[in-house]
DNA sequence: TAACTCTTGTGACATTTGTCACAACTTTTT
DNA sequence: AAAAAGTTGTGACAAATGTCACAAGAGTTA
C-alpha cells in the first residue's frame, strides 16, 4: 500500500492534482492506530494532521465533571479539521479524538500545512469542504437538540451510526450510548426498549439491530 | 469611507497584504443594508460575499414547520462563512441570514472567490479562522444544549446578545427569544421572572437589562 | 378616553427526562 | 459450577419543560 495509491482511491479531489500527489509522497507517512487510541487530547499541541483511509475515529466534547458529548465521526476520505485549524493557528484543540475502529491513516506534519494552503488550491478546497461538512453536522445536531426529544435523538444516532458501521447493528452497551448523547442509562434502555415495542429495533446484550 | 480604510481598521489579518487590499478595491463594494433585510435565503444561490463593517447580521435555522433555533450572530470583522462555502461549492445555503442591526459591508462577488483561495493565503486563513470560530461556537452550543437547562442557556444567550450590543440591555419581547432559542413564550417568561428574582435582571415592556 | 393590539403574568396540568433502588440476566473469571 | 463483573429491566418519584386558558398591563390608534 502506497501514498499515491490510498489518496487516489480514499480522495479523489486531491487526486486531481498530481503535484500534491507528489508533494504529500514526500511529505505523508502512513500509519495504523489501534481501537482505543487517543488521537486528539485536550489542551495539547498538535504536531501532524491525519488523512483518514481506514477505519472511524470519534470526536467528543469532554466536559470539566467528566460528561461528555459526540460530535462526530471521522470516516475514511476525510481529515480532522479540527487538528488542521489548531495546528495551522498553532493553538491547543478544545475536543477529544479517539479510534473507535482500527484506523490507518496519512500523517502529516503541521508545519507542512502552510505550504500545502499557500501552493495547492485543491488543499484549500478540500479542507473548505470538510469543514462545511462537519459545520452543517453541527448545525444539525444544534436543531435535533433544540427540537426534538432523545428518542428522535437516539433514533438518529442509532440510523447514523449503523450506516457508517455499513452494518445494520449498533454493537455498544446502553451506557456507552447514554454517555455519548449526555443523557442517562436508564433513560436509553427505557426508549431502546419503547423503539423495540414499535418494531423499529431489536436488542440484545450489547448490541441493537436496526429494523 | 473607501474600503482600504475599512478594511485596515475592521481586518487587520487581510490588511497585512497589501496585494490583496489592491485587489479588493478592485472587486469589493460598500453597501448598506436595513435592518430585517434578508441577507441569506435558504434554498437560493449565493451572488455575493460580505464582509462585515458595522451593524450585526443574525444567522439562524428554520424548520419546515417555521421554528426557528439562533446558530449565530455575525459581527463588525467576520464574514459570513455559509456564504463563502455555498458560493465556492455553488451550492444552495440551507441556513437564514437577516440583518438585526443596520449593516455596512463590503461585498465581494461570488465568482471572484476562487481567484482570492488560489493567490492570496491571507484569505485562507482569514477564512480557516472565520470557520473556526464559528464552529466552536456551535459546538459550544451542542454542549449547552446536552448538559444545560433552558434557565442557563437563556443566560448565556442574554449575556452573549447584550455583548454583542455592547450595551446592558436586550430588546427583544419574550416570545422573540422563544422562538430563537427554540422554546415557548410561557416557559421564557417564567425563566425571566426566576432571574429578576435572583437579582440576575430587571424586566420591563420589551426590554431586559442585565445586572 | 375608549378601543385595540401587543406584551407579560400565572395557575393547572401533561409530558419528558433524570434519579434512585433493586432485581434479573449474560458473560467472564476463578 | 460458583463467584464476580458487566449489562439490562423496571417501578416509583422528582424536576424540568411544554401546553392551555385566561387575566392584566402598556403602548398605540381612533
Amino acid at each position: 500500500m502506497n501514498i499515491t495509491e490510498v489518496i487516489k482511491a480514499n480522495f479523489p479531489q486531491l487526486a486531481l492534482s498530481s503535484s500534491f500527489i507528489e508533494e504529500l509522497e514526500k511529505i505523508g507517512l502512513l500509519q495504523n492506530f489501534d481501537k482505543d487510541t487517543i488521537v486528539l487530547k485536550e489542551n495539547s499541541y498538535i504536531k501532524v494532521i491525519p488523512l483518514l483511509i481506514n477505519g472511524l475515529i470519534k470526536i467528543y466534547k469532554e466536559e470539566e465533571n467528566g460528561n461528555e458529548v459526540l460530535l462526530y465521526y471521522i470516516k475514511p476520505g476525510e481529515t480532522c479539521i479540527v487538528s488542521v485549524m489548531a495546528g495551522e493557528k498553532d493553538e491547543k484543540a478544545t475536543v477529544k479524538g479517539v479510534v473507535e475502529e482500527n484506523c490507518t491513516v496519512i500523517l502529516i506534519p503541521k508545519d507542512k500545512l502552510y505550504n500545502l494552503r499557500k501552493n495547492f488550491p485543491v488543499w484549500n478546497m478540500f479542507i473548505y469542504e470538510q469543514f462545511n461538512d462537519k459545520f452543517y453536522e453541527v448545525i444539525d445536531m444544534v436543531k435535533v437538540l433544540t427540537f426534538s426529544n432523545k428518542e428522535k435523538r437516539l433514533e438518529d444516532f442509532l440510523i447514523k451510526k449503523s450506516e457508517l458501521n455499513k452494518t445494520k447493528t449498533v454493537n455498544k452497551s446502553h451506557q456507552e450510548i447514554a454517555n455519548e448523547l449526555g443523557s442517562s442509562r436508564e433513560v436509553i434502555s427505557r426508549l431502546l426498549k419503547k423503539l423495540e415495542k414499535d418494531g423499529k429495533v431489536a436488542l440484545s446484550l450489547r448490541k441493537i439491530k436496526i429494523l
